[in-house]
DNA sequence: TATTAAATTTAGATTAGTCTAAAAATATTT
DNA sequence: AAATATTTTTAGACTAATCTAAATTTAATA
């Protein structure tokens, strides 16, 4: 139907699109998926043709309901494919994104309504961010970040914002997982890390990490 | 590594070598992939290049030892996803083949490792065919043909040559599967039919069915 | 507001894979 | 062995996606 190509820029612009609530730019796009501004205004033709957005010379684009249904599914697809990943194939959180890459370009719907059920319809994928459905619908969160966390209070680990390799590696080293639970022990107001306790063990975490984790 | 096409074009010569054992000719790959015989000359002279094949103008081509490596782990790929499709996911052995079509061409050594792990090593894939080890030794086969088989001995169905969707339909419509056990009970020598027991019900194939079964 | 800077688009080229039509080589038939 | 048929290759064109470099538009600044 589409593609692979074509499925890479709408998923970019969704993911965009999500993050700022904004029309995107040229620029936006290109630097979002490596490429040069002009191939992009290439791409962003072909698509606003086929009616997939909206495309105003100069202005920007934002996802038409078609391109966004298609976005949905390709992200539904995606987390997926990383929950099989790692729940059933037992991979690490940080190895999947790669390979479900790849995978989310698979074309069978019955594939996708299968592989679902044979997840148990799972709500989230493991880095904590929702799986839509099969009509397109994303749960809505009430997750906070870390960051903004109150002191005293218990909270559970149930997302990240930020998925590099990186950071996903260096959770790991701090025992820190999807569902871990953790109680804030102390802020500090003077370079807004924050001192908690996780599995009985204290540990500070600096604003940098707190702003990239989800809790609830 | 390598496209998609290329892949491909190495698989279908693989395929055709191991149904003739002789040097493969422009025609008949073309055939084999649906192309005109011209685009198959401009990818056989760029495949032989990379030294993935042996090719001499005008008298066809052979497989080198890289080539058939290549091509001996997209056919692993194929059948071990086709594997997983039908035991993991509930598909029916006739849905399976355009599907892993598209997955043998995912790119990464540790899920294949891990899916072939997870099937717990299977031999063969739904449609009886061999599946290459991760060193791409393909176990020797002694299967013969149904139509080969003896008067009054009893088989066990173990593959199939023809995996078209029509035969393995009409194969269901019989109650023929893998594993289903057989009795010959005559064979007739006027249009080389093949009256049989299956399941205590008796059944007359045609030679042209028996022809496309592999029994043991 | 005029000028400079940044972002965006256009023009023209490139690569992978394909195609048609014509040319060349090989095979087959008389 | 010559004529014909078939197969294979070449030449040149096309599409999708990309790029560089130049031109245009919009934004920022003095």
């Amino acid at each position: 139907m589409f593609s692979i190509t074509e499925e890479n820029y709408l998923k970019a612009i969704f993911s965009l699109e999500s993050n700022s609530g904004t029309v995107i730019s040229t620029n936006h796009i290109a630097k979002k998926l490596e490429t040069k501004a002009s191939s992009v205004t290439d791409m962003i033709k072909k698509l606003a043709l086929k009616n997939l957005l909206v495309y105003t010379k100069y202005k920007g684009v934002s996802l038409s309901s078609q391109g966004r249904k298609i976005a949905t599914s390709i992200v539904r697809k995606h987390r997926l494919w990383e929950t099989f990943l790692v729940d059933k194939l037992g991979f690490n959180w940080d190895e999947v994104h790669d390979i479900a890459e790849q995978l989310e370009h698979i074309q069978s719907d019955k594939l996708i309504l299968k592989l679902d059920s044979y997840l148990e319809y799972p709500q989230s994928d493991p880095h904590g961010d929702p799986i839509p459905d099969k009509d397109g619908l994303i749960r809505k969160e009430n997750r906070i970040l870390l960051s903004d966390a109150k002191k005293g209070k218990e909270y559970k680990i149930i997302g990240i914002k930020d998925s590099s390799d990186s950071f996903l590696q260096y959770l790991d080293s701090l025992k820190i997982n999807i569902q871990t639970k953790i109680k804030i022990v102390e802020k500090m107001t003077y370079d807004n890390s924050i001192l908690l306790e996780v599995n009985g063990v204290s540990n500070t975490l600096s604003a940098k990490v707190c702003s990239n984790l989800f809790v609830i």
